[in-house]
DNA sequence: TCCTCACTTGAATAATTGTTCAACTGTATT
DNA sequence: AATACAGTTGAACAATTATTCAAGTGAGGA
């Protein structure tokens, strides 16, 4: 849509929406943001996250943690392994998943506090 | 589902696994975690967000921002009140947004630093 | 080589969700 | 009182997505 006609705005604040324009990251950074804030927007993902921020685990403990089954487990790995919030090494028969980096705990740890008050 | 025959586990770490389920935070946080992170996983609400992080806006304000309509922004404002991520104060015939406290600040700068690496 | 097991993957399904459209508030102006 | 405008809301639609089911890998053991 045309972002002059998006509404009347005769009433609106054309040099404080110019001010803020400049100052808003990339459209492509924004996004980008949305994308790696919707991987943690899910409680199965979550579960995974924080699982992984106790230790490293395979999927099948994973699955038996969550109470739920490896192909739905081995689904959402495949989405965080895709984001690079975890990482993974095969050893024999077996598959460990862990957290990918810091980054990823302080995201966690940070909203917890949100939560909690 | 039943959690005990999720997979055979013939090699699964159940001393591990208990340990680790020990340690989580209680489904009803995890849950209200991901909630939380849901929010701010579309671009839309992350744009908005962005944009109260750097100054208070009226309504009319961010659709001509993000060049959308007045009733979608009106529509995302909606959840973002609900989730107590915004505030808003009427003056008149508008109404103003702002960002609800300093902890979506935190959230937002974090997320920005790990897209950047 | 055959079998088992840990895990992965693709297709199908059900549920959720973002935007649009049209109708409706509430406040100010004339 | 009538009109205009900033914003809200509900229903409908399209798109996305989480889980299930069934089939398929790949590694180790017999």
């Amino acid at each position: 849509m045309n972002e002059d006609f998006c509404c009347e705005m005769l009433h609106a604040h054309p040099e404080t929406v110019e001010r803020v324009r400049k100052r808003l990251p990339d459209e492509d950074t924004l996004i980008d943001l949305a994308e790696l804030y919707r991987i943690f927007g899910d409680s199965t993902r979550i579960k995974i996250l924080c699982a992984l921020f106790e230790d490293e685990l395979c999927v099948c403990d994973i699955a038996k943690l969550l109470g739920m089954t490896l192909s739905a487990i081995s689904h959402q790995l495949r989405i965080l392994r895709a984001s690079k919030l975890v990482s993974c090494r095969r050893s024999g028969k077996t598959v460990f998943y862990a957290l990918a980096d810091e980054h990823v705990h302080s995201i966690l740890a940070l909203g917890i506090d949100h939560i909690k008050e």
